[in-house]
DNA sequence: ACCTACCGGTTGACGTGTCAATGATGCTAA
DNA sequence: TTAGCATCATTGACACGTCAACCGGTAGGT
């Protein structure tokens, strides 16, 4: 997939028009990004971190979470997850208490105003996510953005492990 | 473009599929965004703001230019760039100085030590471009990629004007 | 002349993210 | 047993972004 035509072969940095495209791809998906971003907080007042917290919680058996798996589940570092969770737990969305199975481990919880706050930011966001993102884009094209996000997923993956 | 098939009138909210995409694909675009971020971060000890802002104002007449006309060149709020800017002053990357001409205005300007962090900066920056997007994909990829982001575009603006 | 309204820019408060250091606790090997 | 060592979680310092308030000055309308 690298290199697959004679021109790019030995070259070493991207022509204008891949840097034209690169800059059109990466400052759109974060407009993209900050929109939902934004359109989550005036119809929930809920940040998108919130929501990932938030959603893994609600699907977890009894709403609750050892911290560390919580932190793997939606792929954060547990030292944000930690500053995350104290913003939530000030705003009484969750709580924390020591964990009865691990020692030194800490649960999550999800309280009752936190599950609400999920349940009614729920429809308005996915309505977002279909206005912004699958509206906009053909059948063709979503499925194109599918296999991009793969392959640059693959990219990161095999220079993260290299 | 919007509602092409049969099967999408009337629906609200995405399907499972489109969901998983829309997942995959702003989270890797997030991850591809700060892993470039801290390549550039570890390469050159500039952020995707600083080379932004180092990048105007190295193309710019005198290497220099007013604070409003370079937030509406690199498109960011007047208040972020000011913020910016204080912290690149105290790493001495800019000054910043009463404007002449224009009453009230400020001009910002490249310092020695600025010009040269961004030509230290700008290969490897290329260069991570490449190796994290343009190998990441095949040229078809790429082009598709420049129109996903052209129709996400369309679509952010036209909300944003309604 | 005066009041108002905008304009360019800054500031403060706060949410968010990363990194490095710190505690507290168990595991393992000399 | 004890000296490391990894693990779980928190903390502090700092960079970055947004929002709203503010300040100083210019321009228009009366």
């Amino acid at each position: 997939m690298t290199d697959a035509t004679p021109a790019r072969r030995g070259r070493q940095l991207p022509t204008a028009d891949e840097l034209r495209i690169w800059r059109d791809f990466i400052e759109t998906t974060a407009a993209l990004g900050s929109r939902l971003e934004s359109r989550l907080q005036s119809d929930s007042s809920l940040s998108t971190g919130d929501y990932a917290v938030l959603l893994a919680l609600s699907e977890a058996q009894g709403q609750a979470m050892r911290s560390s798996e919580l932190a793997a589940h939606i792929g954060w570092e547990r030292s944000r997850l930690s500053h995350h969770l104290g913003r939530m737990e000030r705003r009484g969305l969750i709580r924390r208490q020591e964990c009865a199975t691990v020692p030194r481990g800490a649960e999550v919880l999800l309280t009752t105003a936190g599950a609400e706050a999920f349940k009614g930011a729920t429809v308005p966001h996915l309505r977002a996510i279909r206005e912004l993102f699958v509206d906009a884009l053909t059948p063709d094209q979503i499925v194109a953005a599918g296999e991009i996000a793969t392959a640059l997923r693959a990219r990161l993956d095999a220079l993260r492990a290299e």
